[in-house]
RNA sequence: GGGCGGUUAGCUCAGUUGGUAGAGCACCGGCUUUACACGCCGGCUGUCACAGGUUCGAGCCCUGUACCGCCCACCA
């Protein structure tokens, strides 16, 4: 037993971490069977600059589960990830190195960056830019480590994977040639939704609304036979690409027209009108332009109805040159319509509404002023432009043919907080078309895919080239197909490689397969998969949680995990979240170094699953404090005389009685995942201990009334202790585990959880013994009336009362009467008298001379 | 348009199956007390958003309303 003078907060994080690190503390024992393992699917933080208050606060709950789950006996499997796939990744590497990447160039083995970035960024080949990217993300993922560790989580550091390195790469491809074997991924060419300042392919998940000025321009079409019919419009620049006109099948306004053709303003293409449910009597004048394609509804429209394609918007969000007259785009009057539409070509969408406004106004078409309005657009998250629908040849996973089963998978699936689930069965339900994985940008997993070329140097999109799997993972951009030489790429009768690369989502979604060791390490794989635990922020339910449940049936029928934890996000005082965009970001460190971990965690863990919670140092604040009063009071418990035998004194059995119930209940919050009511009930108790069991126990552990009762007081006090120590050890890592070694060898964090039975064994109590079971509540009424007096009476705390009366029920004092003595000698009561009576109350008279101590009661 | 969560002390939030409204912070007052002044003791603070209903009894259950936040939707 060592303890110190003086103990302190300061330095725990260095001296503990290190330790941990040497002994193994949290290493995964995979020797275990599979019920004795508990695995956790740790999110992989993007690694595109410096973690935020944010990742503290989810990485907490997840830690206390960690080392909950630990203490029960469980092997944790807590590995690590790093996200450093995908743009943001991308973005950084190019403006930090100066470089470009362009996948046609060939790998250059001796590249090296400049020192500093040039004002003309360098092309370099996609494995040379990949490489880069790696350099920059290990950088990154060491500052990481670092803050994780002095946070204190009980992650296995030698487990650590990230989604671009080569072994995630593989399970990425592999797992794709796996669905391509069994037709659940395809490739098509079709209207998609499109980021004009990426050039990239973007998916459903990545949408976002965002309110924009637009407004309403009221056009008329022509009817051949002479009259107009009059459309609203927000884009009127898509005119060109006006394929039909549509209005509801009920609808008697327009029920003569279904069936004939009218004529475009200013182009003079003749379109049919048609009925489609999905047309709305109520919006504009009750008939809509159909064009290829202004919006998700004209996709629909376009393919429900079968109409033709009049593609005008670009992959650079430009209006493209189109031939009127030629085939596709007929018209009644060909070279007024060019005249008019060269006006457009080559401007952006935003700028050719301006002009098409002028000419309709012009032509006379533009029937009345436009009416400003704002609505919602659909934009990619990322982007700063608004989505435009582009037709090109993408990669899909089926989602849609799987929408009853993801639901019933989402119902399989425990949720904490169980009403998260209906976000996800919302999104499901919404699904609106399969999976497009497919981005046209360059740092990611590709595609391990080839293409034949014909004769002519046209690519053979039907007779796709696979690497066999022991190859994975390849590169196509310079890895060779099979049968083929490198003087092949790219010529005619040769072949060339899948250009793309995948989703980030879609190489994160297979996190679980990745870390269990699937098609890796079988042995591993039956240990930890399907895992037990997902945790993760709501907000990427839709995206992350969806994808993973969906690859997970796809390729293992299972749930990937049986729990998800969903945790909320980090507000700022003004209730608004916290992220790098709004610029309200709070850099950890700072924090953890100001209040130390044990603080900050303390924060953290008050925020419940899947509630926002405010930023708040006080909070952590108070965390500090009660690691400091763990500090101090440890040192009282464990500085005292001999604590042998059993607990005997009715107040100490009273004490440890409540505190068993306590343990049960932390027991069963914890296995539901309630870990903030834990660490409440855990503190109030603790806090409680403190103020009163301490103060009630001092004398008597001080052997002022004989060594039986001192005896007892020490051995409750070390029993109770070791329990509070333990219940408090998964939100306040450092502070308990250096109190634990105090007086033990081993780490607190392999101790096994507190049980109720255990402190029964030690006390020797019973649930049926009532009258210790109200002992301390007594005690500590009657302690709680003498302070008010004393305080009210401007008193000091330790004035001595001469006589003291407590009337209350028979029941109450018979209770009270085993804590007799030490509630005289903590309230310095020189004699203390009970009374039987109906109502609590206590009487007290102060002493004349204050001086005087107390007698031990006999 | 559909759905979810929230509304409790000045602030941040607890409040198990319905049974006398709680904690911390802040504020006020007191205390050199041998674990702790990074401390201790005490005090003040409420139309539990609103309106109905069920019940002996509602912060909690039911119906509706308002506001805040979020999710989803084929928002020409």
């Amino acid at each position: 037993m060592t303890v110190p003078e003086k103990p302190v907060l300061e330095g725990l994080e260095a001296k503990w971490t290190a330790r941990w690190e040497a002994d193994g503390t949290y290493r995964f024992d995979r020797s275990r069977p599979r019920d004795e393992v508990y695995a956790i699917d740790t999110p992989p933080p993007t690694v595109s600059g410096s973690l935020h208050v944010g990742h503290v606060f989810s990485y907490t709950h997840t830690d206390v589960i960690a080392r909950f789950q630990r203490m029960r006996g469980m092997a944790v499997f807590y590995p690590m990830g790093w996200d450093d796939n995908g743009l943001p990744t991308e973005r950084r590497v190019q403006n930090y190195y100066g470089v470009r990447c362009d996948p046609s160039l060939p790998y250059d083995h001796a590249f090296e960056p400049p020192d500093k970035p040039g004002k003309q960024p360098i092309s370099v080949s996609r494995p040379n830019f990949i490489e880069l990217c790696v350099r920059l993300t290990v950088e990154d993922e060491k500052v990481f480590e670092h803050l994780w560790r002095y946070l204190g989580l009980s992650i296995d550091w030698s487990m650590t994977y990230a989604t671009i390195a080569k072994p995630a790469q593989r399970i990425s491809q592999l797992m794709f040639l796996r669905l391509l074997q069994r037709n659940l991924a395809y490739q098509v060419e079709a209207p998609t939704l499109w980021d004009v300042d990426f050039k990239t392919a973007v998916a459903q998940a990545e949408l976002e609304d965002r309110e924009q000025p637009g407004a309403y321009h009221r056009l008329q079409f022509h009817k051949p036979g002479g009259g107009t019919v009059e459309i609203e419009t927000t884009r009127p620049e898509l005119l060109p690409a006006c394929v039909a006109l549509v209005a509801h099948p009920d609808d008697e306004r327009y029920k003569p027209l279904f069936g004939t053709d009218v004529v475009t303003p200013i182009f003079g293409a003749r379109v049919p009108v048609k009925a489609h449910p999905l047309a709305d009597p109520e919006k504009g004048s009750g008939i809509a332009m159909i064009c290829t394609f202004g919006d998700v509804t004209d996709v629909v429209w376009w393919r429900e109805l079968k109409l033709p394609v009049r593609a005008i918007i670009q992959p650079n969000g430009t209006l493209g040159a189109v031939p009127w007259g030629a085939p596709g785009w007929e018209s009644i009057d060909a070279p007024r319509a060019q005249v008019a539409y060269d006006q457009l070509a080559g401007l952006s969408a935003k700028k050719a509404q301006t002009a098409i406004a002028e000419l309709l106004k012009q032509s006379g078409d533009l029937r009345g002023d436009t009416r400003p309005i704002t609505h919602n657009v659909k934009f990619y998250e990322k982007g700063d432009r608004p989505l435009e629908i582009v037709t090109s040849r993408q990669w899909f996973i089926k989602t849609l043919d799987f929408r009853e089963q993801l639901l019933e998978r989402g119902r399989e699936l425990q949720w904490h907080p169980s009403y998260m689930r209906g976000r996800y069965e919302s999104w499901v339900n919404g699904l609106n078309g399969d999976w497009c994985i497919s981005r046209q940008r360059f740092f990611g997993v590709p595609f391990p895919v080839w293409y034949p070329l014909r004769a002519d140097g046209s690519i053979d999109y039907e007779h796709q080239l696979y690497p066999d799997e022991s190859r994975l993972p390849i590169d196509p951009s310079t890895d060779l197909p099979d049968g083929y030489s490198a003087a092949q790429r790219g010529q005619p009768n040769g072949f060339i490689g899948d250009p793309d690369i995948m989703d980030t989502w879609a190489t994160s979604s297979v996190s679980p397969q990745i870390v269990t060791g699937w098609e890796r390490d079988p042995a591993l794989f039956a240990r930890t998969f399907p895992m037990d635990l997902r945790p993760q922020a709501h907000d990427i339910i839709r995206t992350w949680l969806f994808s993973t449940v969906l690859r997970s049936h796809l390729e293992n029928q299972s749930l990937p995990w049986k729990h998800a934890a969903i945790s909320g996000w980090v507000l700022d005082p003004d209730r608004k979240k916290m992220s790098k965009s709004k610029g309200n970001v709070v850099t950890p460190l700072a924090n953890l170094e100001e209040y130390g971990s044990d603080g900050v965690r303390y924060w953290a863990a008050r925020g419940g699953p899947g509630v926002d919670t405010a930023f708040d140092v006080g909070q952590m604040k108070v965390g500090r404090r009660l690691a400091m009063k763990v500090l101090n009071a440890s040192k009282f418990a464990l500085t005292g005389g001999v604590a042998a035998g059993n607990v005997t004194h009715p107040l100490d059995r009273s004490m440890l009685l409540q505190l068993a119930a306590l343990v049960d209940d932390a027991t069963e919050s914890l296995n539901e995942y309630e870990y903030t009511r834990v660490l409440d009930r855990t503190e109030a108790f603790f806090w409680s201990f403190c103020d009163n069991y301490l103060e009630l126990v001092k004398s008597r552990r001080y052997g002022d009334m004989g060594e039986a009762g001192a005896a007892s007081a020490n051995r409750a006090l070390q029993a109770s202790l070791s329990v509070l120590l333990r219940l408090f050890a998964p939100y306040l890592p450092f502070v308990t585990e250096e109190v634990w070694s105090w007086s033990h060898d081993g780490s607190i964090h392999g101790a096994p959880w507190p049980s109720s039975a255990e402190l029964a064994g030690i006390a020797g109590i019973a649930g049926t013994d009532t009258t210790s079971a109200g002992c301390l509540a007594a005690a500590i009424d009657v302690l709680g009336e003498v302070r008010r007096t004393k305080s009210e009476a401007k008193r000091p705390l330790k004035a001595m009362i001469s006589r003291a009366v407590v009337r209350d029920t028979p029941e109450r004092l018979a209770q009270l009467e085993g804590a007799r003595a030490d509630v005289a000698a903590a309230a310095n009561i020189h004699a203390l008298l009970f009374e039987p009576a109906d109502a609590f109350a206590v009487s007290v008279e102060f002493a004349e001379v204050e001086a005087v101590t107390a007698d031990p009661p006999a």
